[in-house]
DNA sequence: GCCCGTTCTTATCTTTTGTTATCGTTTTGG
DNA sequence: CCAAAACGATAACAAAAGATAAGAACGGGC
């Protein structure tokens, strides 16, 4: 294993084990799967219409996965670097991916098959705990995504973004991506921050 | 233990079954907790602002989960009967509720605590796994909901109820509910309703 | 049977957003 | 270094939704 391999793996072991601590042995179960992917700006890391069988952890880089109806698209969520990445629903429902996830700049990535993580949850008590505390996770935020978009008004949901955890998303991010993930129109999120800061 | 209580417990393991098999001893374990609510129309099983800390099993009945925001009412989800029904959220978080869930008609729940739930995921490897497969339920349905306030018009979401698995809510609660439901006031859903079948 | 609250529709008016197009500015790739 | 693409602001118009109010239909309780 190379010395960038062995590096990545350990940032990844330090972002799991804020889920749960994990033996070596657990570890090494999968450690024995990573491998190293570098992609280019706008390439994807999945695709809709397949079935993804990836996961990933961002080493460096952005990305942002999206749905497209009519040639349209519409961003669901920004990835930055030490998160975990994948069309996590295609995944476990091993159905065609509904959502496309691309890179928005060069980007490396630490990435396993699903199906390794699978094979784990049902061996390691240790992976079976993890499964179920990020798929709660993943929940969570899903639920409080969903709350903004039934409970705040367009511009609600714009100050939001400005005043929340997820501030720096609009310093790394195209202004017209962050419009589709709130919901709405480049030309009106554009009115929206005229609105607000009038001059 | 009774036979309406036992009978009901049988309801709830064939419920749960569908998610993951449990042994005899695992079983036991929860059911042991297991107990019978009667609710009337209008009465709360989870109340916004508090932690919650019990988790139900609708043997007969509507509910309702909304939020509450300047006294407005945002629908975000219905419960009907052989569901379990929980302010999840706030049980894994361990925060107050930001959902209030109501009985929209006399109801009967079977229900049990949280905290003998989570006490089952470290002690027994068939809850651990159900743990994870019914928080990656909820997961899938919340990313479908998600995507569609994101991705469809108030009408298109009106024509996607009509037509989706979830029909039959249209037959068993007010219109009015299902307007904040799709994210649109009860007057702009009845415009839709018109436009829709014009006469 | 009658009253009253709930539910739904309809009408009017206002506000907001979507659509389309144009125009600078910035970034990117050859 | 230049040409093309991407990005963001703005304007003008159309379409849709929100706010408010009034009235019809329905049901339950007395």
């Amino acid at each position: 294993m190379t010395d960038s391999l062995n590096q990545a793996a350990q940032q990844l072991r330090q972002h799991i084990d804020q889920f749960v601590t994990l033996t070596d042995e657990e570890w090494h179960a999968l450690e024995i799967h990573l491998s190293i992917v570098h992609l280019k700006k706008y390439q994807f890391i999945a695709t809709q219409g397949v079935v993804a069988n990836q996961v990933g952890f961002v080493l460096e880089g952005v990305f942002r996965q999206f749905y497209t109806k009519d040639s349209e698209e519409r961003t669901t969520y920004f990835f930055f670097d030490q998160q975990l990445i994948a069309a996590y629903m295609s995944c476990i429902t091993a159905r065609p991916s509904p959502v496309t996830i691309e890179a928005l700049s060069d980007a490396t990535c630490l990435v396993f098959p699903y199906p390794v993580l699978k094979a784990l949850f049902s061996q390691y008590a240790g992976w079976q705990e993890f499964g179920r505390l990020f798929a709660e996770y993943i929940m969570v935020a899903l639920e409080e995504r969903m709350a903004g978009l039934l409970m705040l008004s367009p511009e609600e949901r714009y100050l939001a973004l400005l005043e929340g955890d997820q501030r720096h998303i609009l310093q790394r991010v195209p202004q017209h991506y962050i419009a589709t993930f709130l919901g709405i129109t480049p030309v009106s999120m554009s009115r929206i921050r005229n609105r607000i800061v009038p001059k």
